[in-house]
DNA sequence: TACAAATATTTATATATATGAATATAGCGA
DNA sequence: TCGCTATATTCATATATATAAATATTTGTA
């Protein structure tokens, strides 16, 4: 198969995985610390499942790690390189005029939220309650 | 509505958007030079309609831009960076043990075609001829 | 046992894509 | 100017795919 078939198609597996909002948010969350899914689940006011199947889509295409640790799973990114990267393509989103003012208005915001330089990981503190 | 909603949103759209294989090697031949609809056409081998309608989606989120030349349409990128950008991505690629060979191949030969230095554009150079 | 998470199944919905036909636009020649 | 051809877009339709959300079930662990 021709090459150039082959890593587009690649690619294009790649940019489906991250074509979901709740998947970029995982994946910017997962930049900052790791998470449980409970502690996901809470951040993105998701239900449980959910948070399992979106978290399912990613390890199967090895974008993130789990580690068990007691009853919990804890999550990381295998390349944190790759939050960094989408951020990166903030600047090709280019919205129509009616909308571009709330737009990038909210891309600044989240380039201070997403965007900066990250804390030292805090990898294995657990959250301390979590509930459903 | 929350930024990091709108945000994560507009991300998905994108990367939507160059979740297809066709529309990302579209991305990457435009970045040599400025292409018309049947060049496309002869490229990636596939329908006029076809390549029409994967240029449409490209031009309605701006990514790419027309521009009429006699009878021709000419397209080409509307941020160069986008080509690079997308190249950046393929570090994320982890195939599965198996293609591992096949595809790692495969991105060596493509970053040496769409990744190397671009030459000079000959942007309003015409194609000589173009069948059906 | 009870909790956390994963998995499986189903359902509903959306979406994409290919194809062929119709329409539009531009250049060319009589 | 009037057709004729080349190029491109659009539309309608059928098909395929995917996709997500919801629910239920199962597994592992304290």
């Amino acid at each position: 198969m021709p090459y150039r078939v082959v890593v587009s198609g690649e690619l294009a597996k790649l940019f489906g995985v991250l074509s979901h909002p709740i998947r970029i948010r995982i994946i910017e969350e997962l930049q900052q610390e790791d998470l449980t899914v409970g502690a996901l689940r809470e951040i993105l006011d998701i239900s449980h499942a959910a948070a399992s199947q979106q978290l399912a889509v990613l390890r199967s295409h090895h974008l993130v790690i789990e580690k068990r640790q007691g009853r919990n799973v804890f999550y990381h990114l295998h390349n944190p390189a790759l939050a960094k990267w989408i951020m990166a393509g903030l600047v090709f989103i280019l919205p129509d005029r009616r909308e571009v003012d709330q737009i990038s208005s909210a891309i600044k915001n989240v380039q201070e939220v997403w965007g900066k330089d990250l804390k030292p990981k805090k990898s294995t503190t657990v959250k301390k309650s979590q509930s459903t």
